[in-house]
DNA sequence: CGAAACGTTGACCGTTTTCAATTACAGTGG
DNA sequence: CCACTGTAATTGAAAACGGTCAACGTTTCG
């Protein structure tokens, strides 16, 4: 769900890369510093910040373990913001060089981290069409929609609610009142001690609209 | 800001390109059919839907003119999703086939297209941080920030604030009273009858923690 | 010129956040 | 094996905030 490996299907790279270690406060680049390495966090926390010309910041991104980030800096000279561990971290890195090198060696690479690109694409803008329901329960109903498989449809929590609430953009307790909300209501079960969740079938009357 | 072009770098293909055109209510594709071709939507607006095996659906997407959708289908054998013009709707469509053979002929074009998603990427993540953000001051200010250039950092307005309330996933009341909560405390000003925004320099004293 | 969209502000209401408290459970060190 | 600590899960009550509705002036555009 989260950010695949963009170059996980490039045998070449994941061979050549190194990994870092970073304690928490440390800056793993600069913005202006020449693009040398493309990173993958494995563990830790990992933040992107732009500063302004008067000093002021604003946070681009947070990456969480397994996010690649910093990808468009692959096409670029230089970074454009500055990476700064949060917590205790080690990132993977890849030389930009090597990178561009595999790709024009060996064009199937190309598909390969296009492929994972598109992917992200896909899910950044599905979390963002979530984000845009105003409702915590109708958010929450459709997040759970997204993840469901099989008829009727499932989910089997991997994650704890926690951490899903803040990629819904709620708090955890608003979380939970959902699905309190969506358990009394019948519009889904909670099976196995919380392990599954299983959604009523919506009788499509009067939903026939998009 | 928006999606860019992802094709737009390959010539190949825009020569190609054909225009459908669809009503409103009218289907581009369907969950499961091949994928025969890649868009960008001109006019109009269009969702993409995915349908649940019991019927419910989920609104994945909704592009918008200029956006590219189903980017993701180029490396797919089907697609995975509805497509339903919201409005009536002009859109230019690439076969994949073209498309495919044009990356293993001309391997620059590869590097296009990579950095156009990966451009993407990097936007809607900083765009789903702004949407972290709860407080609307907060957050109109961050989005202020992550326009500006210049010291002062100042931000030339080039769309509606209505457009931008949107995106920011405000209602444009709640923006246009963030902005004058931002006036009324001094941390902008707003120049020129509202066509530029002037940020306060931020007094960066105990605000040195990310 | 008139309609439609933009810009702007006020008041009210509903929902979510916040704060607080409690239970349950997993890991840890004695 | 068991207190001990930290995190997750859960619910309640009050406060804050943004959404909605309403109203109005202004700009844009056919």
């Amino acid at each position: 769900m989260t950010a695949p490996d963009i170059w996980a299907d490039v045998p070449i790279l994941t061979a050549k890369s190194r990994i870092r270690h970073l304690e928490a406060g440390e800056m793993l680049f600069h913005q202006g510093d020449p693009v040398l390495f493309m990173f993958q966090l494995k563990t830790g926390r990992l933040r992107l910040v732009r500063f302004l010309e008067d000093g002021a910041s604003v946070v681009l991104h947070v990456a969480r373990p397994g996010d690649t980030f910093a990808e468009a800096s692959a096409f670029s000279a230089v970074y454009h913001c500055d990476a700064v561990a949060d917590l205790a971290s080690e990132i993977e890195a890849v030389s930009k060089a090597d990178f561009l090198a595999a790709l024009t060696t060996d064009p199937t690479a190309f598909l390969g981290i296009a492929q994972a690109l598109a992917g992200q694409v896909r899910d950044l803008r599905a979390r963002a069409e979530l984000r845009g329901i105003r409702s915590a329960v109708e958010r929450v109903l459709a997040w759970l929609r997204m993840q469901a498989s099989g008829n009727p449809p499932t989910v089997r929590m991997r994650r704890t609610w926690t951490e899903i609430a803040a990629e819904l953009g709620l708090t955890r307790e608003a979380t939970y009142r959902a699905l309190a909300e969506l358990s009394r209501t019948g519009r889904i079960v909670r099976q196995r001690g919380g392990e599954a969740i299983r959604l009523a079938t919506t009788s499509l009357s009067p939903e026939t609209r998009g």
